[in-house]
DNA sequence: CCTGTGGCTTGACACACGTCAAGCCGGGCG
DNA sequence: CGCCCGGCTTGACGTGTGTCAAGCCACAGG
């Protein structure tokens, strides 16, 4: 826990798309060996970022999209009144910053939530790219289909469901996306603060706080400060569904 | 308002992108003539939709994505329990359909709110023209991160705003897509029902009612069924912003 | 003409969640 | 050690919006 740890270096030289264990739900996805090479070539790494560090700021130039290689990010937008809306939180093989596409300009920012490790994809030359790389395109196409998709999803969560449906929901998500990480889907510490999900999910902190409790009461969670525990994965499934038994 | 109206031809078989009066605003924008030329190709044109029929259905095989050229579009997807959530509403120069391409099949259906005609895309083809059309590729990765930004936009709303402020930011939306197509920004009529309003602010009808007759009662709004005239603009950006003074 | 139907409005009441307030817990620092 | 501070929990209470119910209006069909 020591400061100190910052010292030794942790450039990774030899980090490249090829031996990356995300390849394979990552932006290289449908590529071919030959393919993924060129891809590398473009993808900039820097040192990891520090819990709280920028990847990008809402109205700053667009230049890049990024993938979480490890660690997580939480991507926020300020409104006109000073309110800061939560509009997503990415894990690593996740890619994020494709709305700054658009105006050219960033339309949300984007704060690593622990310490974090991210690739950074200039989109010029992601664009010249997919021009010579029929399946780079029709990949990155679907990718932002998909955040289109479930930012969707998203919008029925808020407007349709409870509270307990909606924080049920939320770990079920981030459950199913350690899963295809290949890393527990029953127990796993949550990076952000209560606050941040109440944010996200349309809820206040104490309501955030009093489902957790509800759902531990009831014997589908453990809860433990972050750490998370699914007991009972039909029940949270119910949960969130609304089909309540009561 | 006779029928008879609906039996004169309404087949415009010189409609193309170079002649249409939305090419500023739609998928064209950006394009030189010659490039039109060549996306007008792969477009097709069928008879106008009645209100009510389908563009598509979830979970139907994606294909094409589509541009309104009249009339208005809702888009809405089924949740696993039954209940609709509208997602959005198309207006003319508007492309919609996007959602499909990740997953190959369309994950919402869209129906005609009113007669409309549509403009068909096959994606495969669009796809293929981008390879050799950089200006198209670009434009289209933008189309898709502006719905992608115009959606966290809307989480925002279903998150953080008051009934009020939903219906006043949904008619300023509407009112400026209709200035955008130089329509009168003031004066206009609404295509969608007032369970359709409701339905995709996350508010029942009855309260989307309620604030319609609040906002008249108040002077900022004249409504006669779905006549709407915008007699105090800013006013209604002030509701909008929740920076209510009451 | 009368009648049914669907969309819209309005009122009375209920409840889920926000608000306000207090207190707990753990970590960092003097 | 003792203090402060931020994040979290829990309780009591208030309120915006949902729910339920009734009624209006325009329009279509018999």
């Amino acid at each position: 826990f020591h400061k100190t740890s910052m010292t030794r270096c942790s450039h990774d030289f030899h980090v490249n798309c090829s031996n990356c264990r995300l390849s394979s739900i990552c932006l290289p996805l449908a590529l071919d060996i030959n393919e993924i090479d060129q891809l590398d070539r473009i993808i900039q790494r820097s040192r990891p970022l520090q819990k709280g560090d920028h990847l990008y700021r809402q109205d700053e130039d667009f230049r890049s999209v990024y993938a979480v290689r490890s660690g997580s990010v939480k991507g926020y937008s300020i409104t006109d009144n000073g309110q800061e809306q939560v509009t997503g939180f990415y894990f690593p093989g996740e890619v994020l910053g494709m709305d700054g596409i658009a105006k050219n300009h960033h339309a949300s920012s984007a704060r690593a939530l622990e310490t974090s490790s991210i690739c950074e994809i200039p989109f010029d030359q992601l664009g010249e790219l997919s021009q010579s790389l029929p399946n780079l395109q029709r990949h990155f196409f679907q990718l932002m289909s998909q955040e289109i998709a479930a930012d969707q999803q998203m919008l029925m969560q808020l407007s349709k469901n409870t509270a307990d449906q909606r924080v049920a929901t939320l770990l079920l998500s981030i459950s199913a996306r350690h899963r295809r990480r290949k890393l527990s889907a029953a127990n796993f510490r949550l990076p952000m603060s209560r606050t941040d999900i109440g944010n996200y999910l349309g809820l206040t902190v104490e309501t955030v706080s009093r489902v957790f409790s509800r759902f531990q009461k009831l014997g589908v969670l453990g809860v433990d400060n972050k750490e998370i525990a699914i007991n009972d994965p039909e029940g949270l499934q119910t949960m969130a569904n609304g089909t309540d038994i009561n």
